[in-house]
DNA sequence: AGCTCACCCTGGACGC
DNA sequence: TGCGTCCAGGGTGAGC
């Protein structure tokens, strides 16, 4: 479920990690490692420089140049624990610092993965505009809907257009656009369009506010749960009542993913 | 080129 | 209590 909000939540958790000095690394699942242009060990001895977002991926800048870049798939989790602690299980890999803390990677369906890489930003080189820059607005989003026949939520979800939106922000941003979530792309009219990037922005500075939305697996750096599940309008609500107008949420598949909506206040 | 769908994986919910 | 089935949805890539 980690969408914008909760890799942004992550991160700022992880701020405090910046400093600390890695003392081991222990791989309980090698494959969860996609790449291996850097082998574990060049990481030892090194400090972490810097923890960054780009869409839905976690940025780990160490001491001389050296990277890593984490995606949480659907299950991920990072978090600190404290040496000694009992590992749980589905914890894939682990950073030891010289401070006796340490950060588990933990990853029951492992959708998710770990880059060990030299250049990051090659990795993002296909990636959509961060839907929270002023990059993202109705004169980027205008031609990439002309014409376009798919739905706009599956625009939505397509993270060579946009980085960062998933299931839950999407089908939450259209209700707050007021636009069904099976509209073709391209039948969107200018207010339309002006509406839904408005949306998007409020809906997912809202998530970050509210530290992420808790379904069943997020948590953030110190395992705290989020709390924007408590402000969803449709999304998980089929079959419950419109909070402005009482007619109840449907669900229909779009896509291969569950879409939630108000069919009487979204045209 | 645009689009749809199957796949990867595990845990939890649900029906019998 | 247990077993089988289905669903969750991130990204990728095959195939139409």
């Amino acid at each position: 479920m980690p969408e914008l909000p909760e890799v942004e939540t992550i991160k700022e958790t992880l701020q405090d990690i910046v400093g600390l000095k890695i003392e081991d690394i222990k791989l309980f699942k090698p494959e969860y490692i996609r790449c291996w242009q850097n082998q574990p060990d060049a990481y030892v001895g090194r400090r972490f420089a810097a923890v960054s977002r780009r869409g839905k991926f976690l940025i780990f800048d160490f001491e001389e140049g050296l990277h890593m870049v984490a995606h949480l798939g659907m299950s991920g989790r990072i978090y600190l624990e404290s040496r000694g602690a009992e590992l749980e299980k589905h914890v894939h890999v682990v950073f030891s610092f010289s401070n006796g803390q340490e950060l588990w990677f933990q990853d029951a369906r492992r959708f998710g993965g770990l880059w060990l890489i030299k250049e990051p930003r090659e990795m993002f080189t296909a990636m959509g505009v961060e839907p929270l820059s002023s990059r993202f607005s109705s004169s980027y989003l205008t031609p990439l809907l002309k014409n376009r026949r798919v739905a706009i939520k599956t625009l939505l979800l397509n993270q060579r257009l946009i980085s960062g939106i998933g299931n839950i922000y999407a089908d939450e941003a259209l209700f707050k656009a007021r636009i069904l979530p099976n509209r073709a792309a391209g039948s969107l009219q200018p207010k339309e369009i002006h509406r839904l990037v408005r949306a998007v922005k409020q809906v997912l500075r809202a998530g970050i506010e509210q530290r992420g939305t808790t379904l069943r697996d997020f948590q953030d750096g110190y395992k705290q749960k989020g709390q924007f599940q408590d402000y969803l309008k449709v999304y998980g609500r089929e079959k419950e009542p419109c909070f402005d107008c009482r007619q109840p949420i449907l669900r229909q598949v779009i896509n291969g993913r569950s879409s939630h909506f108000c069919p009487c206040c979204q045209k």
